[in-house]
Order: C-alpha cells, then structure tokens, then sequence
RNA sequence: GGCCCCAUCGUCUAGGUAGGCCUAGGACACCGGGUUUUCAACCCGGCAACAGGGGUUCGAAUCCCCUUGGGGCUACCA
C-alpha cells in the first residue's frame, strides 16, 4: 500500500520570512498537495536567544499570503502536536534519556571556548574538527558535580563509527567516510534540544515522509541519519531531497544582510557627493546628495552614535529601523523578506510563480503558471541540482503577466490589501472607483504602479508637488503653459466632462493646432498630477472633476508662468 | 584548512537517467523597428551558451577523469 505522503516546513522564528524560506515551505507544500498528502508547519524555537516574539506570526502571515496552507500546525491543528518545539521538551528528554541509558550518548562539560580552542588547534593542522570522545562516558554523578561546580552540561551523541550512504532524491548517492561525523550535541546546557536532535525525533513522532530543504542541510544529514538508526531502527528512513540554493546578484547565499548593506552603501555614497569625494558620480545610487545625519538617526529612532556604528560598519540595526531610515532617504532596498515584495506591490500568484521555477520546471516550455497547474505538474524528479541566482527582473515580467491573468476581482482585493499596507492616500477610495482605476491599468507592473498613477486623484489640490523634469520638459519648452490656458479656458465652458467629451475637445485642439495630441495632453496632466505618469489623460480629468482641474490648471499656470496668467486675466 | 554539492546564452532553464532527433529550444534582460495621450503594455526582428583539457566511442552538451570556477557546511543557529 502506498503510505501518505507527509512534507514540512520547519523554520526558527527568528524573523521575518525571506525568499529562500517561502520557496521551501512552496515545495514541500507543492509535494504534499500534487500528492494528495499532508503538509505540517512546524515551529523550530529552540533557541532562545535568537527567537523573537512576534516572528512564528509574521512567517504564519506570509505563508498565508502566498496561499501556502498548513494541514497541520500553529492554528490548524492535527494530532501530531503540540507543533512549537518548545512545548516537546519532555518528548526530546525521554529520547535523550533512553540514548544516554543505552551509552549511545554522553554527557560533556566543556566550555564554548574551550571547544573554539580545539577547533582552531585542528585547523592550523589543516584537519576537520572533529569531537573526541571519552574512553570512559561521564555518569550521571559526574553531570551533577560538573553543574555544581559551574561548569556546562550537554549531552553528544555518540556517532557510531561507520561510513553513512545519504541516498537523495536530487543528488542521488553521497557518501561520508566513517570517523568524519563528529559526535554532535543534541541536548544544550540550558537543556534545549538542538535542531538536529529534535527535527530527527519530529520527523518521526510527526510520521514525515519526504524531507524537502535546502542544500545547506546536505552535510546535517549523515549525523541524522546515524541518529534515526540508533533511535528508530525499525522505521524506514525519510527520503530527502536537498534542493539547490538560491543565490544573490551580489554573490552568495540570498541573505537578509543584503538590506542593512544596501542602506549603508547609500548612505555613504550620498556622504561622498556631498563631500565632493566620490569617485565615479555615475555609479552613484539615486540618493540625494548630503544626509542630515542626525534627522536620519530620528527617522530611523535611534540615537546617533548608533548611526554612525551603523555607518561604520560597525554594528547593523534591526530591520523597521533599516526600512524606516531607507524610506527616509528615499532609498528602494532590495526585497528580501516576503513581506517586502508585498508591500513592492508584487502579487502572491507571481511570486509563487516565480519561486516554484527557482530550481524547478514543468519539463516543457511553459512559465507562467497558476497555483494548480504548479500543483499538477510539480515533482521532485525534477528538481534541479545547480544553484539559481535571483532574478528580479524576471519576476518583474511575472509580476506584470499574472496582474493582466488574475480575475479583476482578485486584483482589487490585493490592491486593497497593498494600498492597507503600505497606507496609501489611495486606501479611502470606494471599491468603485478603485475597480476602475484598476481596469485602466492594464500592462502596469506592480500595485505600486497603479497607485502611484492615481495617486493625484486622491491628493489636495495644494498637496500636488511637481517633478522638475516633467515641469521643465513639459510647461516650461514649447509653449506648453500657453497650451495649458487654452486647454484650461476651453474645459472652463465644457458642461458635461466625460472621458469621451474631454478626448474630442483635447483631439480636435491638437487638429486645430496641428500638432501631436501629446502636445495638448502633456501640460495638462503635469497641471493636474505634477508628473507625466498618470492614468489615461482623459479619464483622469473625468475623475478629478472639473472644479479641482480648473483649480489645478490655474494653481499651475500662477506657480510657473506668472505673467502668461497676468495677460490673460 | 577539512568535508560536501554544482557547472548549457548576461539571467532562469530545456536537452543529460536510454550518446546520433541539437546547424542546442524557450523565457527574462538587452539591441533594432513598429504602435502610442504619459508610464507601462503590446507587435515584429536581432544578438547570445554546451568553462578548459584529456579520455571512452563510428559518433558526446549528454558517459569517465583531471583542472578551473562557483556555492554550501564546518556553532551549546536552524
């Protein structure tokens, strides 16, 4: 009979989920649902020092965003649980008992430094670290002397001295030499189970079937592997399937340090042009030029000493402070954490999308795929064994090809949610207006494009502030505040302003003048948006309405060419 | 340093497990051109790869070895 099919994810709640998390919990949970099986989510909080409160939620968020669904876990349910490791301690002391009963693990009483003294003697001899054993195991007495004294109390398990074959599903047959596994500790001194301890032991309790994770887990397996023989010798092993690793454009492993790098660099490149000591102006970021550290330091709400560590590279904040200082200064950061892309205004359906083809392809030509076509044709077999760099202009074109597929309804939704997020002026809008406003944007890119092409309607009229360029290539060459009266006068008799009305008044304008229709349209959309990028020219003025156009236009002509005003009044 | 993994256009990749169907296919990016009220989108066309060296074979992108290059792990983190 064949068994069901159980994957999970098990990430540590130590932040938010990153790319190279949610393309694994995607797998596993591609695995399990292609399969008909069961998908559990599994919190690894077992180490305290680096777990943050609101972390286990955050990943539960942006799961659930994705679409990504858990049969089991945090508010699920199941009855494999309790699924926080942290609520299994009595389970994982049982085992580690029963191990140390059978001398198949023993107790150690080294220090952190200690052990880093041993390891770099091992290295200057270019050998690997590896644990030497006691000839004789510590006794129980002995543990409890060594706590008395002060000293730390863990437990190894005693790896047994043999060559381990790890068969995988995407790299076929490895072998590790006997004696190459150190023994590792799998109880801690402040008695926590370690990851390879407790994953072993949940993967089992938890009757996990395939183990789907990165290749960074590759060298783990062999010492779990031991563990599950000299646990669960009558279970069959899990079968494994390491997937390659994502990589950055910057070079290595996709990592969330690339934000707080980011942010630095800019910083310091915005120093130097204020400076005048920068050395190639034309790789420079768009930051402006000169940073008032101290306001910086206030953005970012902390103190200026911390900044200038920061700077220094001396120290890295957390990631609100890194976001807020970035948003400060008007720095785009590169998205690394899910959360990120969503508020970058990317839809759910590209990043699945996208992720799912980070080590993995249909076989066939297709790329664009919705959620169940991902789910018929995801298997393991064909998981690739090469890294993938992280493209983000591809999901850009994703992105721009699933905003055109996804129902209109479904768009609307997540342009809400994004305008909630990122609390656009846009988020007051009625769904009405908002439907429309979506709808003219066919071919934009992300939710951030159609905000930002919309943006005007829902802004003061004294609150439009105008883009240079667009003021200067625009109102200020060719006339074009001489245009904009004559198109100001004309809409001031129109009665009824429609899109259409307006389009034949703008047309036949242009005809008249001989000239393109972009002539006549551009000074009026910079007059009423302060930029050239805008919804269409004629359903824009239809929705601003023609008491807030007039004001716009004249608000624009006074601002910029007084005395063109001044004769014409 | 030790151990492990990987290697096709700039990028993601198909083809590799059955060597000839590959003058190596698709997509993104890029470059030309078209369309156009802005930004996008859209349409047409183009550029572009089997890392290097040895084998095996009638024949290799495909199998083997070496070199080089990239990546991962090397914690009382997961």
């Amino acid at each position: 009979m064949q068994e069901r099919i159980v994957t999970r994810f098990a990430p540590s709640p130590t932040g938010y989920l990153h790319v190279g998390g949610a393309r694994t919990a995607l797998f596993n949970w591609l695995w399990a649902r292609h399969t008909g099986g069961t998908f559990i989510l599994r919190i690894e909080d077992t180490d305290q020092k680096r777990n943050t409160p609101t972390a286990a939620q955050q990943v539960m968020d942006d799961l659930r965003w994705l679409g990504i669904q858990w049969d089991q876990g945090p508010e699920a349910g199941g009855d494999n649980g309790p699924y926080l490791q942290s609520q299994r301690r009595d389970i994982y002391d049982k085992y580690i008992k029963e191990l140390l009963d059978k001398k198949k693990a023993y107790y150690c009483f080294e220090t952190a430094e200690e052990l880093d003294t041993l390891r770099k003697q091992a290295e200057a001899q270019k050998q690997g670290f590896v644990y030497r054993r006691p000839t004789e195991f510590p006794s129980t007495e002995d543990a409890e002397k060594a706590r008395a004294r002060g000293r730390p109390v863990t437990v190894r398990f005693a790896v047994p001295d043999e060559s381990v074959m790890v068969q995988d599903i995407v790299r076929g047959v490895i072998t590790f030499a006997a004696g190459e596994i150190g023994d590792f500790i799998i109880r801690k001194s402040d008695g926590f189970p370690t990851y390879n301890f407790a994953c072993v032991v949940d993967d089992r309790l938890m009757n996990v079937t395939h183990i789907i994770r990165g290749q960074e887990h590759l060298n783990n397996t062999p010492g779990q592997q031991a563990l599950w023989q000299a646990l669960f010798s009558d279970e069959p092993l899990p079968k494994y399937a390491h997937m390659s690793v994502t990589v950055s454009d910057t070079g290595g492993k996709l990592s969330k340090r690339e934000r707080p790098k980011a942010l630095r660099t800019a910083i310091r490149h915005a120093l130097s042009v204020a400076e005048g000591t920068m050395q190639d102006p034309a790789q420079a970021p768009p930051a402006k030029a000169g940073v008032d550290l101290d306001r910086l330091a206030e953005a970012g709400g902390i103190a200026r000493e911390q900044l200038d560590s920061f700077v220094n590279g001396d120290t890295t904040p957390d990631m609100p402070i890194v976001g807020a200082m970035a948003q400060y200064l008007g720095v785009a950061l590169p998205e690394i954490n899910i959360v990120d892309f969503f508020k970058s205004g990317y839809l759910p359906e590209a990043m699945v999308n996208f992720l799912a083809l980070l080590g993995w392809n249909p076989g066939d030509n297709r790329e664009v795929m919705v959620l169940d076509e991902l789910i018929e044709a995801f298997d393991l077999a064909r998981l690739a064994k090469a890294n993938s760099l992280f493209d983000r202009q591809k999901l850009l074109a994703f992105n721009t090809e699933h905003a055109r597929l996804v129902p209109g309804e479904t768009l609307l939704m997540h342009f809400k949610n994004y305008l909630e997020e990122v609390e656009s002026p846009v988020a007051c809008a009625e769904d009405q207006l908002l439907s429309r406003i979506v709808r003219l944007c066919e071919g934009a890119r992300t939710l951030a494009d159609i905000e930002r092409k919309c943006r005007f309607l829902f802004l003061d009229n004294d609150e439009i502030e105008y883009d240079d360029k667009a003021v200067k290539k625009v109102l200020l060459k060719n006339d074009g505040l001489g245009v904009l009266a004559v198109v100001r006068d004309k809409l001031a008799v129109m009665n009824e302003l429609t899109d259409q009305a307006i389009e034949d008044m703008l047309r036949s304008l242009a005809e008249e003048k001989q000239v393109g229709l972009g002539k006549v349209a551009q000074p009026l959309r910079v007059a009423i948006c302060g930029t050239t990028i805008s919804l269409p020219i004629f359903d824009s003025v239809e929705m601003l309405g023609k008491e807030n156009a007039l004001t716009r236009i004249d608000n624009t002509l006074r601002k910029f060419g007084t005395h063109i005003y001044e004769e014409k009044a």
